[in-house]
DNA sequence: CGGCTTTGACCTGCGC
DNA sequence: GCGCAGGTCAAAGCCG
């Protein structure tokens, strides 16, 4: 059974990825974001069907489901192409969504940049009190249970698909939840005697101290979305599995992985996109409090074992090098793509300087494959590319057909629809799981089909991953 | 043989 | 208190 059915069957009950502490983002963003949250082929009226992406949520301050009602808010789902001198990085906030959520659908409506006069005027409620549900036009029942600051990084290629989404979950933002609940409370709290508000005061009071005992809290949490072929997103550090598990919603199984770094409490878990098997589902709990591995295997694999690659990402040689932007940073994580644009010396000094950063797309569109072909051959684009760092190569190995990342970097291939990544025998692995056995996924000539990145980064270079969770409180 | 993965069992939190 | 689901543990097995 898959999630929408779980989800519609939940009927009078909190929806499972409720449940599950997930928000659901569908829209009600600006009219860039709005259209790149949709993975490339999910039609909109798929979307009322089917989450376009969820993010896992924190225990503390809880998020809104946004989803069924969301489509309305949206603006119309045409693909944004990108614009000409546009940097291929924008940073997109949900701050607008959550007004919508904060507000009652009325004010979100004359608020939000995104009308209903854009977007045929459905009206949906998106009620934002606390134990109150309303129908919506869904003919679901949607409450709303917390709310939090998300932000958004979206990466698309020169033809506007979605390469690489990334959320931030910024601090947790205790009091707005609180202060919701206190809306939704007024009556009482305001009307209540002394000792009622006293009461109410230490509970919450408690509530707080708990929240912030949790993992949850003390812990920064980084969901990277990547449109990648590959499962493990090698990120430069070492990682233990040591755990899988199979989450209700999603057919494909979450792997949980540990630093391997002595006193490093860092973790991850990888999943395959429900919505869509194209993406990739990184979530980073903990910042890292040492450096970088630097005797780091950085062979290039083989095609075939292509399901089983790993991405080199890079990083920071010393995190304590690196300075603590002033700005907030924007989802930076372990990065894999055919333009690390962080990398350059703009991204790397500046947090928020995108520049020109289609200097490399172009050289890369531009480069037969063979240039690519091994670490003996290295990539001839690095130099110019990337003069800062003089070390870095960039090793990419591929028979690819597909447009990893939304790039084309085959030029000599057609480029399949895109709904054809996964069918045959892939469609049925989906039920049982994406990730399969070393060997069965070294075996399968399907994965024949993707493109390996190996970047090999300077020693010295600068992390944006590391910048970002550098942002979060140690 | 060490490091890593696999996988069933167990733990914990949450909702009812 | 019970059941469910996510997260973690740890023994067994695999692999280079």
């Amino acid at each position: 059974m898959g999630e929408e059915e779980e989800v519609h069957k939940h009927n009078g009950k909190r929806s499972i990825a409720e449940r599950r502490g997930f928000c659901w983002i569908s829209g009600s963003m600006d009219s860039a974001s709005a259209c790149l949250t949709i993975p490339p082929g999910i039609s909109p009226t798929a979307l009322l069907h089917s989450p376009p992406i969820m993010l896992p949520n924190s225990q503390v301050s809880n998020h809104c489901i946004m989803a069924k009602g969301g489509i309305a808010d949206c603006q119309p789902f045409v693909p944004v192409q990108p614009k000409a001198n546009a940097t291929k990085t924008e940073i997109h906030s949900y701050n607008d969504v959550q007004m919508i959520q904060k507000r009652g659908s009325e004010e979100a409506r004359e608020e939000s940049p995104v009308s209903n006069k854009d977007t045929g005027g459905d009206k949906r409620e998106i009620n934002h009190s606390m134990g109150m549900a309303r129908n919506s036009e869904d003919g679901y029942n949607w409450r709303k249970y917390g709310q939090k600051q998300v932000k958004k990084k979206v990466e698309r290629s020169l033809d506007g698909q979605v390469t690489e989404i990334i959320y931030k979950e910024d601090a947790p933002q205790l009091s707005s939840t609180l202060a919701s609940q206190g809306d939704d409370e007024d009556g009482a709290s305001l009307e209540g005697d002394a000792e009622d508000e006293e009461s109410e005061s230490k509970r919450r009071k408690k509530e707080i101290e708990s929240n912030f005992a949790s993992r949850a809290v003390r812990e920064p949490r980084v969901v990277v979305q990547i449109e990648s072929e590959v499962d493990i997103l090698d990120d430069g550090y070492r990682w233990r599995k040591y755990g899988q598990k199979v989450v209700k919603g999603n057919p494909n199984p979450r792997s949980y992985y540990k630093c391997t770094s002595a006193g490093c409490l860092v973790r991850k878990h990888v999943e395959r996109a429900s919505h869509d098997l194209k993406f990739v589902i990184t979530t980073y709990e903990g910042k890292h409090n040492h450096e970088v591995p630097t005797a780091r295997s950085t062979s290039v694999v083989p095609n075939a074992a292509a399901a089983n690659a790993q991405v080199t990402l890079p990083l920071p040689g010393n995190v304590n090098n690196i300075p603590k932007p002033e700005t907030q940073v924007q989802n930076l994580v372990p990065h894999f793509d055919t333009k690390p644009e962080f990398l350059r010396p703009a991204f790397v000094g500046d947090d928020m300087k995108y520049g020109s950063s289609s200097i490399c797309q172009t050289k890369y569109s531009a480069m037969p494959y063979s240039s690519y072909d091994n670490e003996l051959n290295p990539d001839p684009c690095a130099a110019s590319v990337f003069p800062d760092f003089p070390s870095l190569h960039m090793n990419l190995t591929s028979s690819a057909k597909y447009p990893l990342l939304g790039y084309n970097l085959n030029l000599l291939k057609p480029m399949p629809p895109i709904q054809s990544f996964l069918s045959g025998q892939q469609l049925k692995e989906v039920d049982t799981g994406f990730v399969r056995p070393k060997q069965e996924q070294k075996d399968n000539i399907l994965y024949d089909t993707s493109m390996h990145i190996n970047i090999v980064d300077h020693p010295s270079s600068s992390s944006l991953y590391h910048r970002l969770m550098q942002n979060f409180p140690s």
